[in-house]
Formats: C-alpha cells, sequence, structure tokens
DNA sequence: CGCATCCTGTTATCTGACAACTGACGTCCG
DNA sequence: CGGACGTCAGTTGTCAGATAACAGGATGCG
C-alpha cells in the first residue's frame, strides 16, 4: 500500500498507479488489467473510483474497456494527440486561412521528409491509395475515405509520430470542405495527377520536389475551396 | 433534449452533449456548468455516469472541477495536449527527435510568415524579450521564461492562432530540455546573437531570412541538446 | 459432430447514503 | 462597532450494494 498522505484525491493516486503500471511495462499491450472487483480489493479503492480512473486512462490512450471482456490495455495514444489536438483547434475557434496555412506546412515538409524515409511498404501503401482514388468508388464519403488514406499513408512515410498526428487532426477539421471539393466534377483529373506526382517524387528520393509537389496539389484544392465559399458550398464557420 | 437513441454508452452521449455545449460557446471560461445533480436530472441519467463524463472533459482540459465550488469550464486544452503528447513519448509512440522535427517546421515557418505580417506592437513585443534575455535575470527559471516569451512572441507576429497553438503545444513539452541548455554557460553570446537576428530578419521583412535565422538558432540549440544528452545531462526519454 | 442453450465472469448503470470541502451568512466577544 | 469564529447550505468525493447488459466458454442435446 501506498503513504497515505498524497496528493490530490483518491482517484488522482489510481490514475497515477495504473499509468506508472502501464507505462513502465508490467502490463503491456494487449495485456488485461485485472478486473474491476480485483483492482478495487488490491487498491482499497471503490468500484466508482476505480472505474473514474480508468476511464481517464481510456481517455489518454493507454486501456480500452469492453463490457463483458475486460480493461486491456492499448496503445492509442497517437488517437488521443490526434483528439486533443482537435478539441484545441476547435475550442480557439481556429480561422479556415489558420488552419490551411497549417496544413500546406505540415502536409509539404512531411512529404519531404518522406522522400528520405519512405520504406517500399510505405510506397506500396501510398500507391494502393491512389490507386483506390482512381478506381472512383460508389459514393463521395468512399472518394474523401481514400484521398484521406492518401495523404495519411504519405505523412506516415515521414515516420515522425507527433507530425502525423497532428497533419490526422488538422484533416478532421477539413474533412467537411474537401468532401465538398469532391462532390464538384472540376479538374478531377489534374487532381489525380497530382498525387502521382507526389508519388514519383517520394519515390525518386526527392525531398524538394515532393514538398514542391505536395504545394502544388494542396494549393490547387485550396483555390478550389475559395471558389466553391464565394459560391455559397461551404460556410465560412467552418474551414 | 437530444434523441435518446444513439450510439454509443450513456457516458459517451453525456460527453458528447456537454461537449458540444461547450465548443459551441453556450458555456465560456469561466463559468460553472449546473451542478452534477442538475445534470443529472435534464439529462436523464445518474450520478456516476455524469462524473465519469465529466473526468474525461477535465483530462480534455475542457473543465476544472473543484470540490465544494462545481464544475468549471475552463480552457486547458493546450495542456491536454501537451500531456497527451507526453505520453505518446513514455509509451514509446515517438521519439524525442518528432518532437524536435515538428517545433522546427513550425517555428521556422512561423518566422517566415511573421516577418511578413509583424506589426510595430509585435516587434517591439520581441524586441522586448530579446532585452528581458540579455539583461540576464537571476536565476534559470527567468532566463527560461524570457527565451519561451521571445519565441512566442515570433510566433503571435505570425497571426496564426493554429500555429500558435500548436507552438506553445510543443514548447511546453521542451521547457525542461531547454532549461536545461540554459543552465550550462556554453555559448551563450552566440544564442543572444541568433535571436537578434531573428529581429532583424522579421523587421527587414523578410521571409526567408527569418526562416533561415530561426532554423540556425533550433539547430544550435538542438546541438546543444544532443551534447547534454550524450553527457547525461538530460534523460533520453524527455525530448 | 454441430448447434442451441446455459452459465460464469465482466463491465455499465442505478440508487441511496455519508464524508469532505467551500463559501457565505449570522453570531458572539472584545 | 468591528473582527474572529461557528454554523449552515450546497457542492463534489467516496462508498456500498444491487441490477442489467454483454461476451465467451462450457454444457447438453439432437
Amino acid at each position: 500500500m501506498l503513504a497515505t498522505i498524497e496528493s490530490g484525491s483518491r482517484t488522482d493516486r489510481v490514475i497515477a498507479v495504473l499509468t506508472e503500471l502501464i507505462t513502465s511495462g508490467r502490463f503491456g499491450s494487449g495485456d488485461f488489467l485485472p478486473s474491476e472487483a480485483e483492482l478495487c480489493k488490491q487498491l482499497g479503492v471503490s468500484r466508482p473510483t476505480v472505474r473514474m480512473a480508468l476511464r481517464t486512462l481510456e481517455t489518454r490512450g493507454l486501456v480500452l474497456t469492453k463490457q463483458g471482456v475486460g480493461v486491456q490495455v492499448t496503445d492509442r495514444t497517437r488517437q488521443a494527440v490526434t483528439d486533443s489536438i482537435e478539441l484545441m483547434l476547435l475550442r480557439g475557434g481556429a480561422a479556415p486561412r489558420d488552419v490551411l496555412e497549417v496544413r500546406l506546412m505540415l502536409e509539404c515538409q512531411g512529404a519531404a521528409l518522406a522522400a528520405q524515409r519512405a520504406t517500399d511498404d510505405d510506397l506500396a501503401a501510398i500507391a494502393s491509395a491512389i490507386a483506390d482514388l482512381r478506381n472512383r468508388p460508389q459514393g463521395v464519403t468512399e472518394t474523401v475515405d481514400a484521398d484521406l488514406r492518401f495523404h495519411l499513408r504519405v505523412a506516415e512515410a515521414s515516420k515522425n509520430a507527433v507530425l502525423v498526428a497532428l497533419a490526422h487532426a488538422i484533416r478532421g477539421l477539413l474533412r467537411d470542405t474537401i468532401a465538398a471539393t469532391w462532390r464538384v466534377d472540376d479538374r478531377t483529373e489534374e487532381r489525380l495527377q497530382d498525387h502521382a506526382d507526389v508519388l514519383a517524387a517520394v519515390s525518386a528520393r526527392d525531398p524538394v520536389m515532393a514538398d514542391a509537389a505536395m504545394r502544388a496539389h494542396l494549393c490547387r484544392t485550396e483555390r478550389l475551396i475559395e471558389v466553391l465559399r464565394e459560391g455559397g458550398a461551404i460556410p465560412k464557420t467552418s474551414p
């Protein structure tokens, strides 16, 4: 048992203990924590207290509780980072221009890094996403998903987890806007070619060209967004 | 009242409702939410459910619950982002290198934007931060604060709220590391000159030079961090 | 052997209660 | 009259026990 006198509420102490158990590796990904009842006995607190602590750990992406099964240790910390960034931007009332600007920075630099670090698997994954997009899936939703997958794969090829989380969060904010751009059939062929250009630059291990290709692609999309916004297809409040 | 039938557990639904209330601005920073008992009545769920939801909102930095007082809406989302990234680093989902790399992107591009958009007030604020740093305050804490202030002022001069928020969150991660670099007296003069160079470039409205000056400064710091890390002054787990 | 069923263990939620804390109000004493 | 103190209502923190919902394996039957 811990020293009885510590700072914070009991819940906070339970959070600290469980977090330590997981980050120290005593419980690895996939392992199941003892049941809530067991944790109560071992920690000397009631079930609501344990549950509140577990809820915090779940929010932080350390565990995943499944009804009827148990509490499983996972590593969804990247998702947690993405979520909190998205919330921060939502709360801060991010201006559309600001979001687009930062996206441009992150994705272009990400593409440049990808050109330096992408493995063959990464290249295959990017190519696969492009193929999905070319095959023109049924609805707009599938198209947007494929588009999102392409950008995500490029970001992942940068091998920078922080950049992936940031890019992903920002993309989440732009999802509706980008969906609108795919709804119109304006210059679709050029946009598909843009994707191929990015892949070519990354495959050629040319950071400068990768940056430029991605920049050209995003700028084209931004111009399209601007047109749609003037036409009233996109509300100005959401980026 | 929302439709009673939605996906997810009741707790998830309560989380969604409360999050919406806050992000939509119905409750602003500083406001107090209704008491837990009141929320129970209005949402039609029991207190533990409400409390679990509130706990999630608290870990995400949206509210702050104080015993005997109530639940206050706050904006600690930047802290939440910093915390979750830190957790991701601890779990090995990201490397310290990733953090430094993203910082480099954001701050360099931010400096370039600042060169295009800084007002006279911004320039004065940056100069003021540099002056504070030159006057060599008493302790390391004050030095680090002044350093932080300098970088924050530059970011703010970019007039991009998203970039400011991200840069601030990332900086929070590096605070201890940067404090370590100021503890040693290695090439302090050069680093102070770096700051002046950035200000000069921004004042000259030269984006390329501003980017380069900031890049030079950050790279110098990174080299120092590398040296300290090899010497054991900085644990490798924290960036 | 295949399949439906039951059973066990788990989490999700509810109910009611009490403890601890905060802030403000009223009271008492100097 | 003024300030220190106690009291009190309202709030969050925690507990105990019970019930419902769920997943997966064991069991029994055809």
